[in-house]
DNA sequence: CTGAAAGCGCTTACAG
DNA sequence: CTGAAAGCGCTTACAG
C-alpha cells in the first residue's frame, strides 16, 4: 500500500556522496564543507526527503515522543491540561502519545507497557490517585516521567508538580465564612477531594462552624450528574443551608442546577463555591466563584521538568506545589435573612 | 539514563535457540517444535521480554499506530468522538497518535508531516473544513485514511463518514415550525454550518416562514461565549422572536445563558434548539433539545473503515452519511400568547 | 572533511 | 523444524 519512499541512500546517490555525510548535514555537524553541504540539501529539497523517525529512534534510542497519561478528556480539566502541555511540549520538539486510563489500573498498566515498549522518552502522568502503583514500572525500566499530581499521596522519590488542595479549600471555605455563612454543606469527590475539604473544615472552625457529616454528600460520579444528585439530596433534608461547597466545578454545576430545580436563586437564597476554574465556571450562570488551579503553569512547569530530565539526562525529584487563587464571581453572596 | 533492556538476542541465547526462531515463537508461526517453543516461552517470562515496537515497524512496515486529527479537545464533541475511536482502534491492537490543528492549515501540515516519518499505518481525520487541503499530502504518500467529514464539501476518491447536516438542520427547524413558532432567529457557526442552515430554511420554507437575514446571526467564536454574544444581539434587536435555533450545542448553550440574562424563560418565553447532542446538552437547564448525531457510531464506522483498509490493503473510496435523530428535551414549548 | 564498517532490534526469505 | 544472511533506515565512532 505504501507508495515507494525516499531514503537517506537515494538523496546520498543523488548527492555524489556516502549517507553519512547526508546524516552530517542533516543533524548540522558543523564537519561538512559548505560545497558538498548545498550540494546535499539540494538533492534534499529535489527528492523531498524527510528522515525517518523510527529508524532514528532505533538508532540513537530517541524517539522524542513523550507519554501523556490521564484518565480521560471528556472532563474539562483534563482536557485543558493535556492541551497546555501538547503545546509546551511541542515547541521542545517532541510529539506526544496520547493515553487514558478511565481510571482503570489494569488498563493504565497495559497502556504504560505498550508506550515503554513504543520507546517514548518519557511521560507525564495526570495522577487520578491510582497512578502511584505503577510507578514501580517507571522507575523500574528508567523511564523519566513527571506527576501531575491528584491530591492523593505521591510516591517520595519523584518529580511532582502538584497544587496545594488544602489551601484550594481553605480559600473557598474561608470566602463563605467571611460572607457571613454558618450552615453550609459540602458535595464532595470523596475520598478524593479529602484533603481540600479539609482545608474547608479548617477555615471554617476558625469560625467556630462545623458541618455536620449529615451535611455532607459524596458524590456517586464525578460529573455535573453527580453534583446534582447531592445536591439534591442535602439541600432538600437540610433546606436551612445558605451556602454549599463543592469539590470541584463540574460538581459545582451540578449544584447550580438543583439550585434551579429547588427554586433556590444563586446567590440569592444560595451560595456556591468550588474549585478548579475550568472554561465552563466562568460561562455558567451565573459565572461561579471558584478556586482557580493554574493548569497552564501546572503544564508548564511539568513540561519544563520533564524536558530538563531528558536533555540532562538526570533525575531530579522535588515537589513543586503551586499556589491556587480564589476568584470571586458571581455565584456567592452574603446569606440572606429570611 | 535508560536501563539495561532485554532484547531478542537476550531471549535466544537464554533458550539455547537463534532469534529468528524466537521471532518465530513470538508471531505465532506454527513452524516451531512444541518443545523448543516451551523452552522459549520460559526464557521470554523468566527474562520479562517484550519486542521492541520500534524495531519491529522498521523491519515491516507497520507500526501498529493509527493517527487522529482533530482540531482541538476542549470541544466536548472531538473530545467524546476521540474517546470512541481510541476505544474501537485499541481492541483492533492500534495505539492512537493525536494531533490538534487548532483550525489552523500550516499547523496541521506540519502535523502530518511529523505522523508520517513516524510512519503511523493510517489516520482518521476529523476534518475542521480545511482538511481537504491536505488530501493531497496524504494521497501523495499512500497512507490510509477516513474523514470524519464536518458538511463542508470532502474531497472525492477518499472514505468519508458523515453526518447529513442538511437533514440536521431540517429535523430542528421542522420541530419549531411544528410547534407553532414563526418568529424564529438563527445563531450560526457560519459559513461552517450553511448546511444545516439551509436545511432549516427549507423546513421552514414549507410553512411559508422565513427568516430574515437580519435575525441570522454569525458567531464571532465557535463557542458558548459565541453563542451568548450572538443571541444577545439579535434578540436584543427582535424581542418578538419566540424561537432561536442555534447551529450547535455550544452555541445553544450561550444563547441559554443570553435567554437568562434577558430574563426570558426557557422555554416559557423563549424556545431553543440545536445540533449535536453533546453531553452537556442533556445537563443544561433546562436540558436542550437537540438534533443528536450518533458520535460514538461515527467512531466505529470510521475505525472500521480504516481497520479494514490496513488490513486488506485496499482502499474503497465511498461516503457515509449517518442520520441524526431530533431529541425532544425541555428547551422548547409552543410559543406563548402574549 | 569524507568514506567504509558496525550496530540499533527486529523480520523475512532461504538454505539445510 | 532450525540456523546463517541480509535488510529495514538511520547513527556513531573510526580510519583515511
Amino acid at each position: 500500500m505504501r507508495v515507494t519512499v525516499v531514503t537517506i541512500k537515494d538523496v546520498a546517490h543523488r548527492a555524489g556522496v556516502t549517507k553519512q555525510t547526508v546524516s552530517n548535514v542533516i543533524n548540522k555537524r558543523p564537519v561538512v564543507s559548505p560545497d558538498t553541504r548545498k550540494r546535499v540539501e539540494r538533492a534534499i529539497a529535489d527528492l523531498g526527503y524527510t528522515p525517518n523517525l523510527l529508524a532514528r529512534g532505533l538508532a540513537t534510542g530517541q524517539t522524542m515522543m513523550v507519554g501523556l497519561v490521564v484518565p480521560n478528556i471528556t472532563n474539562p480539566f483534563y482536557a485543558e491540561l493535556v492541551e497546555d502541555l501538547e503545546r509546551s511540549l511541542e515547541t521542545e520538539g517532541y510529539s506526544i502519545a496520547l493515553c487514558t486510563t478511565y481510571g482503570d489500573p489494569v488498563r493504565a498498566r497495559r497502556q504504560l507497557e505498550i508506550l515503554r515498549r513504543r520507546y517514548i522518552d518519557g511521560l507525564i502522568l495526570a495522577d487520578d490517585g491510582s497512578i502511584g502503583r505503577h510507578v514501580d514500572l517507571l522507575t523500574e525500566v528508567g523511564l523519566p516521567f513527571v506527576l501531575c499530581a491528584s491530591e492523593t499521596e505521591y510516591p517520595s522519590g519523584a518529580t511532582v508538580v502538584t497544587f496545594d488542595h488544602g489551601r484550594a479549600g481553605y480559600l473557598a471555605a474561608q470566602h463563605l465564612r467571611d460572607l457571613g455563612h454558618r450552615e453550609v454543606a459540602v458535595v464532595g469527590d470523596i475520598p478524593a477531594h479529602e484533603v481540600r475539604l479539609e482545608g474547608a473544615h479548617r477555615a471554617l472552625a476558625e469560625a467556630s462552624i462545623t458541618v455536620a457529616p449529615s451535611r455532607i454528600r459524596a458524590t456517586r460520579v464525578s460529573s455535573r450528574l453527580g453534583g446534582f444528585e447531592a445536591a439534591m439530596s442535602v439541600l432538600t433534608e437540610h433546606p436551612e443551608v445558605t451556602a454549599v461547597m463543592a469539590s470541584h466545578d463540574l460538581l459545582a454545576l451540578g449544584v447550580l442546577q438543583a439550585a434551579a430545580e429547588l427554586g433556590r436563586t444563586v446567590p440569592g437564597s444560595l451560595s456556591i463555591v468550588s474549585v478548579d476554574d475550568i472554561a465552563a465556571a466562568s460561562q455558567a450562570n451565573p459565572p461561579l466563584t471558584t478556586v482557580a488551579f493554574a493548569k497552564q503553569r501546572m503544564a508548564r512547569k511539568s513540561a519544563g521538568f520533564l524536558v530538563r530530565a531528558l536533555k540532562s539526562g538526570q533525575h531530579r525529584p522535588g515537589v513543586t506545589s503551586l499556589s491556587p487563587e480564589l476568584v470571586v464571581r458571581e455565584s456567592t453572596a452574603p446569606p440572606s435573612r429570611n
